[in-house]
DNA sequence: TTGAAAGCGCTAACAT
DNA sequence: ATGTTAGCGCTTTCAA
């Protein structure tokens, strides 16, 4: 079934078939509601290889998600999906590890399936110009933007949160609920991501509420493992190192310190008190469910497309989006009451 | 750059060029290096729609996932990612609402996309072959399998567990530890899904173990969402209902229902048990751990995988395959020492 | 408003 | 072992 047998089904030509395909205006209203019945009655679905051959294009745009056990990366492809059919594109979607470049990945897959544009999530933060001169389609970065690097502001969108900010938040938090001495669970303080950027706000922060920084407090991990956060809680516990609140750069951290302080004898917030970021759905059902800094999720996924498809368009131009965070309280952190 | 031009720059023609870009044999190693180093120096990338347009196939298999909040689901969905790309495919995922069709949304994907064949994620188990017939490409079922319909055994492949002795043998590890009364939460116990097959699985148990059902032990959650699960078991504590354990058919259902009894001041697992059947990474670390039955989801999906490609290759059959479950005991479930 | 025709980049006969 | 060539299904000038 193709454009042709519906041209012949109608006694016209495949390009006006096309047309009516196109929502070209050209097209008289008969010819269009016959070719239009005719399409149903047939069943005609156009070959989108064809489509994508001729006009060198296809329907596609590429999310590149970088960190494979992030619970929160994955709640933000779900929406992404939702967001790209629903704008009448396709999602191709490639997850790739932490050690892996993404732009690079990204790059090839834009050749191979003639990307009309990418999203990011869980990038470096430290994108040069040059190694994106690799690629020749426009870009949003999701959940992070480019602080370290040296893009220009209007060679690329981005949805983020302010990390740096949102961590000295935290620490706020703590503090202001008593604590002095606060930990802090990461994956890698240099890791031009994520984690650099809320260690950089931890150690601010602590310095603006005149807390000295304590090296022996600080937990990396190496990536978002929760068995290597575990671990890592644990060795700081047996440190004997004295902490009464523990900062996790995500809610994954977050739940496997828990158990590791659990597990070590601390009750949870009554010995120490733990805060996270990120706002997982599950993490509002753990024992004690875990207060965090919640991200927007939807309305980033809902945002970096919307950026995306106005680029593709033409019809907007790269946009930088900050989001807030919403404080969702949950029973993990306690008032220090006695210092 | 097309295959024209790397085959003018080797001053050879296109044919040769298509034949070292698939492999064929029919060619000289002096010629083959030459066009391969024109390829790479070029940095040369087929146009994949061009290929499909003639082929008239691309290199897409398609990933149908139901179920949009199934953690467990997520976690398959990356593995199977890994496994496709690494075979040489292409993954298009698609992931659908539970009230969604999975085959109307395959159906319309393969001709879309020219999908080489299909694996579904949490469908249903009640496929006609008369509805199947919209598939034109091979397709395996991942997570479930098709007792509730009518399709030959051979006109499909599937990787599941048996959910039904599963949940039976759940009933028995939790009838094992002393429990006589039992409760379970369920999505739907008529949905010609996983959920009815574990509830049957649960129902049987029961009657093997000379239990009697009490409808009045059954939460129905209508899905998988955690908040209805969580208002679920709230419910049922409110009703006085008496049990000591709680079987959850899937482990974030069973998260929140550990949630609820906390809340209502019943402490896990010295007031009730409770276990499951997933093994997510996550319930691994909640506080109490969560006993549960672990599915072996990296091995179903590149079983499943693998299954597809040898489908798609012509080097295999439609197959089978029954997985085990794998007990991971946690901190849920007591010994019921009193009776 | 419509149709004819020229490709888009590639593969696979068929020739040589 | 290598080249020639006819399409795959579609969009898009260009003419009518």
């Amino acid at each position: 079934m193709t454009i042709k047998d519906i041209a012949a089904y109608c006694g016209v030509s495949t390009s006006t078939v096309s047309r009516v395909l196109n929502d070209h205006p050209d097209v008289s209203p008969a010819v269009r509601d016959l070719v239009n019945q005719a399409i149903r009655a047939c069943h005609y679905v156009p070959n989108n290889s064809a489509r994508a051959l001729v006009s060198s294009h296809s329907t596609a745009v590429g999310v590149v998600s970088r960190g494979l056990d992030n619970p929160f990366l994955s709640s933000l492809i779900r929406v992404l999906g939702r967001e790209i059919h629903s704008r009448g594109y396709t999602m191709v979607l490639q997850q790739i590890p932490t050690q892996a470049d993404e732009v690079k990945a990204a790059a090839l897959l834009e050749r191979e399936k003639k990307l009309l544009g990418v999203i990011f999530l869980g990038g470096r933060f430290n994108y040069t110009a040059e190694e994106l001169r690799q690629l020749t389609v426009p870009f949003v970065c999701c959940t992070y933007t480019n602080i370290f690097g040296d893009l220009p502001r209007d060679a690329y969108s981005s949805v983020s949160i302010h990390d740096q900010n949102e961590a000295g938040k935290a620490v706020r938090y703590l503090v202001d609920h008593g604590h002095r001495r606060i930990a802090v669970l990461l994956d890698d303080p240099a890791d031009n991501s994520i984690g650099q950027l809320r260690f950089q706000g931890y150690r601010q922060a602590l310095a603006q509420c005149a807390l000295e920084y304590d090296p022996a407090l600080a937990v990396v991990t190496g990536d978002y493992a929760m068995n290597a956060a575990y671990d890592g809680v644990c060795r700081l516990i047996d440190s004997g190192a004295v902490f009464t609140a523990l900062l996790a750069i995500s809610d994954s951290l977050a739940i496997a310190a828990i158990k590791a302080l659990t597990d070590r004898g601390l009750r949870v917030p009554e010995d120490c008190s733990v805060i996270a970021i990120d706002g997982l759905e599950l993490s509002g059902y753990t024992v004690p469910t875990l207060t965090t800094l919640c991200q927007p999720a939807a309305d980033m996924a809902r945002e970096s497309v919307m950026m995306l498809t106005e680029l593709i368009e033409g019809t907007g131009s790269h946009r930088h989006r900050l989001m807030d965070t919403t404080l969702r309280e949950g029973g993990s952190v306690a008032r220090l009451e006695s210092v």
